[in-house]
DNA sequence: CATGAATGAGCCTTCATTCAT
DNA sequence: AATGAATGAAGGCTCATTCAT
């Protein structure tokens, strides 16, 4: 029987590539994050698996489990990372000041730009919400954070406080336009790209001012 | 003891309706999709698999790649049957006439009832739309169709018609918006839905007037 | 996003052997739990694997789920149908009438031969039940059935029952010398294996008589 | 939220003993030793891991590999360490005289007592021994020093020498029911644990007197 | 038209073990 | 002496799909 028992400690030295830069835990997490964003940006959440995953970053299969509990959990670490990486985004947009109309310009334009980088990501992290509890309940938890943010926006443009169903009707739109200028589909259905932008901004104006 | 190990092999009867042995191939067809349309709808895309719908609609597997390509091929069917029926439901709504403030209304609560009815559905292709080409074609296919219909409601009010983004901003609106509400979304920022409900039905109402 | 779309359809036609003889599940059933029985006793648990049981029967690892649950039941079912096979050995074997004598030689010729043959099956059930609470609740319900049996065996000899504690204990030592014997370990040890079998044989004329 | 998906690589602080760092090495092995027979007796050879145990010991998992060549070797430490354990609890309650009768019901108890602590090892012991030839030649020698210990007791006790075959009977018989006790199967059997060790004591007596 | 047994690539995950520090 | 990040072979199981009947 000590035939069968598992050959692992005979594996020639010869198949042995040189074992990988060791590093923080911090930095292979990080590491392993950045890459699945960008995989399942590309190919969606059920286009990889997570093997592949690991060897994007440069790590064995193993590695990707000490560090995840599974692969819905680096998907979520994932998109925390961009939600935290847009939020820095538009305030550093933000705090550099510039007249009202400007701002509503960044804005959306900042929108844009990250509804495009991400939106293979997006659709990956939606796609998981409709079906799992616990995927949808971080989603929420994410636009309670926007939601804030936006009202935050408007108070520090000086403005009263709207009823928080004018803000989220806002997000709503500004993510769902955004999402459909990343995806194509204007661009799809014969629409103007410059005009649709023009009216997202029309609406963040008037949400500002 | 044996048929305890055995229950595997044995296909719950209940969740089976009945063997409808040799009907016309429309029939069976039609029976695929509609099995689809509601497990798709509940489970997910990537929540079944072929075998299951199958017999969820009362045939052997191989009945499934009798009808269908394969299993993309009949998420497509079931959406488009659900966008037909969409459709309908509004045309037939809006025939039956009534003031504008009460067509508004009732615009949205189709909507409304529409999207929580098929989230399931609807997130299924927008999941498979964010990586799959082919999908994404059909997905943009179909809101052509509801761009001409809204378009020709606004003419039918006797409107001049608008700049089509405009009307795919407030389709885009409605969608999301719907979407929140029919997901939960809504309850779980703590928002109220009549509030929200109002939003849209003066999105809409400013539309046609 | 279609090249990363699995290619299971695409596999070239030489690469696909012809499709083997399909047969009625209970075959199948049959061949996987004879196979799984050899595979088990030879390897232990532990030391195959379904993938490795289903092609050792012919068939290929899918093959193997569509009639078991997973990789225990399948050794339940095996365990299950050794035990039948033990009890029917026995029966026939106490059918065939003969003196007193003789009833206790053959009932011992039949466990020793039987713990022989199937030793590393039962060592693997054993295992298993040490940590599995089902495997364990499986294998006292067996043993409830040995029980029954001897008992039975003694009425039919046309003694009065004993206490079934005696029958137990008789069960019990008849079990670990057998599996003595069929280890090896009798060897081992530097003991005579007929002196031993001797001993067994006079606790089953004594219960018996 | 990164810190909930984080979980994983935190090591739970309460699992694992004061860290001993730069012990004796003798101190570092009994450590690991002692720590691995806990856990093997509750979660089985199988259901465990090598950095489990190191973990659970307060050193890392390479320390576990400079101290035994692999995870088998380990559990034989362990269960040499339980055998030596009973045998000097035998031997003190030997030697603690007392008449016949109660030297009978004493080493029962024991061995009822050491069966029930430790039948999860035993049990791990026993499942890889049946596929593995050193461990069973490393059991066999265990069980050699257990014969040779009855051996002694009898003529400690006045007694003429038996058959070895006698002895190791009662030696399995023993062993047997110790563990069909401690294992709950007489329970599950609905038989009466004090006649069953009843009979054991007389066993033992008639083997002593 | 319909069946359903069978397929097998491939995904997710574990864990015994190593080695640079 | 001890660490612990990293490994990677391998195992359990799924499911889209086929084809002989």
């Amino acid at each position: 029987m000590l035939a069968t028992v598992r050959m692992r400690a005979v594996r020639s030295t010869a198949s042995r590539t040189r074992r990988p830069r060791r590093g923080t835990p911090a930095a292979t997490r990080a590491r392993l994050v950045a890459t699945a964003a960008g995989v399942f940006n590309r190919s969606g959440y059920h286009g990889t698996d997570s093997n592949r995953i690991a060897r994007a970053a440069g790590y064995a299969p193993g590695t990707f489990y000490k560090h995840f509990r599974d692969k819905r959990a680096i998907l979520l670490a994932a998109y925390a990372e961009w939600v935290t990486a847009e939020w820095q985004a538009i305030d550093e947009e933000l705090r550099g000041g510039g007249g009202r109309e400007s701002v509503a310009t960044r804005i959306v334009a900042l929108v844009l730009r990250l509804h495009r980088r991400w939106r293979g990501l997006r659709a990956s992290l939606l796609g998981l919400a409709a079906t799992d509890h616990s995927v949808r309940r971080f989603y929420h938890a994410q636009r309670r954070r926007q939601l804030r943010m936006l009202h935050d926006l408007r108070t520090r443009a000086g403005r009263p406080p709207r009823a928080p169903e004018d803000d989220a009707v806002l997000l709503f739109t500004l993510e769902r336009v955004g999402d459909a200028i990343a995806n194509g589909e204007l661009r799809a259905l014969g629409l103007r790209r410059n005009a649709t932008v023009d009216l997202l901004r029309d609406l963040v104006r008037r949400y500002l001012g």
